[in-house]
RNA sequence: GGUCCUGUGGCCGAGUGGCUAGGCAGAGCUCUGCAAAAGCUUCUACAGCGGUUCGAAUCCGCUCGGGACCUCCA
């Protein structure tokens, strides 16, 4: 089986054919750096950086684009029309491009915990400008746009009843019916402006305590928040590209605008597929600054917040993720970390048990293990292909992990496995462990203090040599309240897990 | 109100009509000086009520619950 993508634009797994042979355009909406990322952040970059991966590894040359939010939108269209980083900025006392500086950071800081590759390009919103001027410019010619009291708004209506005939009607990505959508649009203040409620801001003219402005043909102010991904999008992967990427959140009305915009500017849908993740929630609702449930992935990381039990490593929060299908809401929870801890240091200990591995074993003595074995590795390849489905590849890893140990710990006889099925397990693991799912060991074992760790386990096989368990068992009780555990392995040597 | 999604065992979660998902937790056994780890075995499920079918967690209907979007949002 080839690679199936759901598509959120017809609602249903397409084979995936990139536009050119070999290469592969993906383009995945950033963070708007106002705020520091939390957890909810975290699912869109650690999905689209597994799919980024696997393209990768399909042999794709990929291009990824991942933007960076950094001109700020109104909090709320019409209401007192203020920038969100120009108003925290007022707040903090930092410049605005100070503030955004410093989420970027942060920003890029966690995404480098979370072993997430960086992108291709990742252009800022305020380094396109004059692209979105330009695209806004060539809407307005076209006419579905419109300028008034130095805004520029994109005529819905207009663009509805053209396109609509062309087979992109406004709504086709989130499924709405503009009709329906008139009726029952709230009403927000000042929003006489607009010659229909459902017309949204390419540009915006900035008030005068608006700090961030920049001049334009409609004076000076601030582009919408729709059209920077449409210019960014368009400039480096082209009028029309392969993957587009974003929350679930962002289907409506973010990537609808955006699917209208490129329509007009350029003629066609601007992506072919259409991947949408969905939330992480938190007791069952969505994890959202307006629902005040959110938890910092820097607190996440140090386990300094009410809600959190202890510090998580960023390697659990990404093992996390994968245990899901990103389409599936997935519930925060303690206990659901922790398990997921456990489970991550038993897929370690399993893989660097495997890797340790000898094959010896011209031919297999358990025809029917290896024949298990095989499957279970060849349809590792089956589940990525089926829409990224990394929650059953793991499962598949988790069902050799019992093999793997009972091998090492001489449970299973040595010659059950052939030389040609531990080889091929050892690569297909690391492949698809470290490679594709971007997976790393949380125990660190290159510092002092992992000599010092050895230094007592000397002691304590001198001290058992001895039969002097009162001495063996003092050290091992010392080191496990300080969270070290001690294994006696079945070759009489002993080994440690932090 | 409109559109859509969803309800799986103590917790998190896969599930394409017929076969044990998986992780964590629980129980028993083996191994061990004793442990831990590991291995083996094992208990808890498919919101409720109907229907289709030889057979449904999986399809259909209804009821009840939860959620998302419609407004900034990953």
């Amino acid at each position: 089986m080839s690679l199936q993508i759901y598509n959120s634009l017809t609602r249903k797994k397409e084979r995936f054919n990139p536009i050119t042979k070999g290469h592969v355009g993906l383009y995945v909406c950033g963070p708007t750096v106002s705020g520091e990322s939390h957890l909810g952040h975290a699912r869109p970059y650690v999905t689209f950086d597994v799919v980024y991966r696997y393209l990768t590894h399909l042999k794709y040359k990929v291009r990824y684009v991942r933007n960076i939010t950094d001109a700020g939108h109104f909090e709320e269209e019409g209401r007192e029309a203020e920038d969100k980083i120009s108003t925290k900025a007022t707040i903090e006392k930092l410049e605005p491009m100070e503030l955004v500086q410093k989420y970027t950071n942060l920003y890029h800081w966690a995404m480098l915990q979370l072993n997430n590759i960086e992108p291709s390009i990742e252009p800022t919103a305020t380094g396109h400008i004059v692209e979105q001027i330009n695209m806004i410019e060539k809407i307005i010619a076209d006419g579905y746009a419109y300028a008034i009291n130095g805004s520029v708004y994109f005529d819905v209506e207009k663009y509805n009843t053209d396109f609509s005939k062309k087979g992109l009607p406004y709504g086709i990505l989130s499924g709405r019916v503009l009709e329906d959508m008139l009726e029952t649009t709230r009403e927000l203040d000042n929003q006489e402006e607009k010659r229909n409620k459902a017309d949204f801001a390419l540009w915006k003219n900035a008030p005068p305590e608006h700090i961030m402005r920049w001049k334009s043909p409609w004076g000076e102010g601030f582009p919408g928040w729709h059209i920077e991904c449409s210019a960014m999008s368009s400039k480096y992967l082209g009028d029309e590209f392969d993957i587009h990427g974003g929350g679930m959140d962002l289907q409506f009305p973010h990537h609808e605008c955006e699917i209208a915009q490129s329509a007009v500017c350029n003629h066609k849908s601007p992506a072919r597929y259409w991947m949408h993740n969905n939330m992480i929630t938190i007791n069952g609702r969505k994890m959202g600054k307006s629902y005040n449930n959110v938890i910092k992935l820097s607190e996440l990381f140090s386990g300094n917040h009410p809600l959190l039990a202890q510090a998580y490593h960023p390697m659990v929060i990404r093992f996390f993720i994968l245990q899901t299908h990103y389409r599936s809401t997935l519930d925060f929870g303690n206990e659901a970390l922790q398990a997921s801890e456990k489970g991550l240091k038993r897929l370690f200990d399993a893989y660097e048990n495997l890797q340790k591995l000898e094959p010896v074993n011209e031919k297999s003595e358990d025809a029917e293990l290896e024949k298990n074995v095989l499957q279970l590795l060849n349809e590792l390849d089956e589940f990525m292909n089926d829409d990224f489905s990394t929650a059953k590849v793991l499962a598949n890893i988790f069902e050799l992990v019992p093999t793997i140990n009972a091998l090492k710990n001489k449970q299973l006889p040595a010659n059950v496995l052939s030389n040609g099925v531990i080889t091929l397990m050892q690569q297909k693991l690391k492949l698809f462990i470290t490679n594709i799912l971007g997976l790393k060991n949380i125990n660190d074992t290159n510092n002092k203090a992992n000599d010092v760790i050895q230094i007592l386990i000397n002691l304590r096989k001198e001290a058992k040599a001895k039969k002097d368990f009162v001495t063996s068992d003092k050290i091992r009780n010392d080191l496990a309240a300080i969270g070290i555990q001690l294994k006696d392995e079945k070759d009489g040597s002993i080994s440690y897990s932090l």
